[in-house]
DNA sequence: AGCACGCCGACT
DNA sequence: GTCGGCGTGCTC
């Protein structure tokens, strides 16, 4: 320990400015990293120490000391000091905001960890096995990882114990159910045999688990990639280290977390996501940060999980949007994983039946290693992908006698199918037949979508909700009208068409909690529908064993969008949601009901040839000069009026172009495609080059004038760095 | 982000 | 005469 004199401690606050602050401390270099607990103006805030002993640029008697220089808790080590610090200069963020971001609200508040309480002296190891630490103050706290003996790792529970008190009388009140034999983490449960595909990539990732590679295992639906990883986190726990596991929606894939935990039932597992408590979330990320835990499953935002031991990073359904943040500092979740990865010279897999073209163009250059698993693991073949030309054929609300005729065989089979339309509530709009009325959102250039089932009229963008009028507002003719269709309208539809069939919704709406979902997922295994009518959700990681049929209604709408991306997405869609039919051992069929049937996206579609589409979109986004042949970055604004927002957009442009390198496109300002959402209107502007490093020092130059500029209060704008939406 | 200070309109 | 609108500026 050095010497207990006052230092200048350089201090990352969670305020969205782009600097730090110096204070007061008695500190050494080993506080680095450490929690501080400082004055701010007239309230406190918890930040992180990022430097001790610097000079500061203030003079003396201007800086306040710290409160507390939270000892209590690990220091956050150095790489996920160097991880905030590059996802701030990467993203332009604050190093402030990252730090807010980054760090759960329970550890900042951390009312849980005070210095006072928290001197552990019995939790169980990492390894799962006891270690006791004396604990220092008069009174000492048990952290007691329950292990429950079928398998997951319960919360690890703080409780009172009196001073003096060891680990027998721990157990003797029954508060350590089970401890493990010291380095006990192992697999349990008979882990089924890997294929030769399987056994390949395991084999691959094995032979380099100690250096920095980064992995595309691409494998079709079914194929067997969370045996992958099961197996290669098994590798890495075998060898004391820490595994990250991040999954796009936690919700979304409830069964995950059962299956890990029961696979290593002696290893603490912990789960980190948004809609977690806040003592949970802190929890969690403690066990992380004192390397008690050996495998956090999370989402995006568990890419900020501190790791001491970490060893291993996976990331399954890799393409997912949902690894970007839509809001804030928008991080890429996937990009952050992968330089963490180098950063920590430990192998990173991203796993995806569907890569985002980004990463497998990529692995096409060798710079990704490429795995591949192309044969489904249950030796069930692929479905057949089946285009149904609808350009001359009467649609029954949308179906084809085709796909209806393919409904009622696997009805008189016995087996399920699914109608898969993207389009939640009745009908996308209702609308008056004499004047022309539409139900127009108030907030929003959208619609009010109908709810007929509730009698309500929603935006799906900003949630405004209004009753369905008796007449026409407008005009007052009693004929307005639903158009269009939604899943209700389908479902609604098939019930009149087999009424003895059992028809099951699953969308947003049917499935509004995760009990809920889960609720319908075991109604759908357990047998009790017949035809499934869903959106994307359906589309999501579950198998279904006697789903037979997928029936794809709507997909055209999506093929000629204007976002560049789009084909890319509506591919990895329906292969998706096509991968959903056939498993176990009956064989699948695909009708993807279509004005366009020739279409390439359909004929790849068709072929199961992800490989083939995506080339060939690779081909013409080069031509273009789009990602991943260049690099964007969106500035947008938005404002009461479009014109204010457009105004400052294009004041950020002139400043752009007066400082652009060569080398540099800035493009026009132009309204969002939906310019107006919830009372404020919106524009954007995209600057683009082909080098990543000179759009990210042009931006560095850019933000520091636009930063400077005086706007109104009613002008709000940000940055997004490799925007996903253009 | 908060939270002050600071100057101009309708009200106990 | 005051309560309060949000413009401007600061927080080590």
């Amino acid at each position: 320990m050095s010497a207990a004199t006052s230092t200048v401690v350089r201090v990352a606050l969670p305020v969205p400015m782009p600097r730090l602050f110096d204070y007061l401390a008695e500190a050494g270099a080993e506080d680095v990293g450490r929690c501080v607990r400082v004055p701010f103006g007239r309230d406190e805030k918890l930040g992180v120490i990022l430097a001790v002993g610097v000079e500061s640029d203030l003079a003396p008697e201007r800086l306040r000391p710290v409160i507390a220089l939270r000892r209590d808790l690990p220091p956050l080590p150095a790489d996920w000091l160097a991880l905030v610090g590059f996802a701030a200069a990467y993203y332009h963020a604050p190093i402030g905001e990252v730090v807010a971001l980054a760090l759960p609200p329970g550890v900042r508040r951390a009312s849980a960890f005070t210095p006072a309480e928290a001197d552990p002296f019995v939790a169980v190891s990492q390894a799962g096995r006891a270690v006791l630490d004396e604990g220092r103050s008069g009174r000492t706290r048990a952290f007691v990882a329950t292990l429950a003996t079928a398998g997951s790792l319960r919360r690890a529970r703080a409780r009172e114990l009196p001073d003096g008190d060891k680990l027998a009388e721990a157990m003797r009140r029954g508060w350590v159910e089970r401890v493990a034999a010291p380095g006990a983490v192992h697999a349990g449960g008979a882990a089924p045999t890997a294929t030769d595909d399987q056994r390949a990539a395991i084999d691959a990732v094995t032979e380099r688990l100690e250096t920095f590679d980064c992995w595309l295992l691409q494998g079709v639906t079914g194929s067997g990639k969370t045996e992958v990883y099961l197996r290669l986190a098994e590798r890495a726990l075998e060898a004391g280290r820490q595994v990250l596991m991040l999954v796009p929606e936690i919700a979304l894939t409830p069964q995950l977390e059962g299956r890990v935990a029961a696979r290593f039932p002696n290893a603490a597992v912990v789960s980190l996501h948004s809609a977690q408590a806040e003592g949970a979330r802190a929890a969690g990320f403690v066990e992380a940060l004192a390397g008690r835990a050996d495998i956090v499953l999370g989402t995006r935002l568990a890419v900020f999980t501190p790791l001491p031991r970490l060893g291993l990073i996976l990331l399954d359904e890799e393409h997912d949007a949902s690894y970007k943040q839509q809001e804030g500092v928008r991080y890429s979740a996937r990009d952050l994983a992968v330089w963490r990865a180098r950063d920590r010279g430990v192998p990173v897999v991203l796993g995806s039946a569907t890569p985002s073209l980004e990463s497998w163009e990529h692995a096409r250059r060798a710079r990704y290693r490429h795995l591949r698993l192309d044969a489904r693991a249950a030796a069930a073949a692929l479905p057949a992908v089946r285009s149904v030309d609808t350009r001359r054929l009467r649609l029954d609300e949308g179906l084809s006698p085709a796909l209806l005729d393919a409904l009622g065989q696997r009805l008189t089979r016995g087996e399920q199918s699914l109608v898969f339309l993207n389009r939640r509530g009745y009908a996308p709009v209702l609308s008056c037949t004499s004047c022309g009325w539409i139900s127009g959102c108030p907030h929003c250039s959208a619609n009010l979508v109908v709810h007929l089932a509730e009698r309500r009229m929603r935006c799906h963008h900003c949630g405004t909700d209004a009753s369905i009028p008796a007449a026409c507002p407008s005009c007052g003719d009693q004929d307005i009208r639903p158009f269009g269709r939604g899943t209700q309208r389908v479902e609604q539809r098939l019930v009149e068409l087999f009424p003895a069939a059992r028809v099951l919704r699953v969308d947003r709406d049917a499935a509004r909690t995760r009990p809920q979902w889960e609720a319908l997922l075991a109604r759908i295994a357990a047998g009790e529908a017949d035809i499934l009518v869903g959106t994307q959700m359906m589309a999501k990681g579950h198998d279904f064993p006697q789903l037979t049929l997928v029936g794809v209604i709507g997909a055209d709408a999506s093929l000629h969008a204007a976002d560049f991306r789009a084909p890319e997405r509506l591919f990895q869609q329906l292969m998706q949601v096509g991968g959903r039919a056939g498993r176990a051992q009956l064989a699948g069929e695909v009708l993807i009901q279509t004005e366009f049937p020739e279409h390439p996206l359909y004929r790849h579609l068709a072929r199961h040839d992800f490989d083939g589409f995506a080339a060939r979109e690779l081909d013409e986004r080069r031509v273009a000069g789009f990602p991943p042949y260049s690099h964007q970055a969106m500035l947008r604004a938005d404002a009461p009026q479009l014109d204010e927002a457009q105004r400052f957009l294009e004041h950020a442009r002139d400043i752009a172009n007066d400082i652009a390198p060569e080398g540099l496109r800035v493009f026009d300002v132009v309204p969002m495609r939906m310019t107006r959402l919830a009372r404020r209107e919106r524009a954007q502007l995209l600057v683009e080059a082909d080098q990543r490093a000179l759009l990210q020092r042009f931006i560095g130059k850019w933000l520091e004038v636009l930063r400077a500029q005086r706007v109104p209060r009613s002008l709000r704008w940000q940055l997004d760095v490799d925007p996903l939406e253009v």
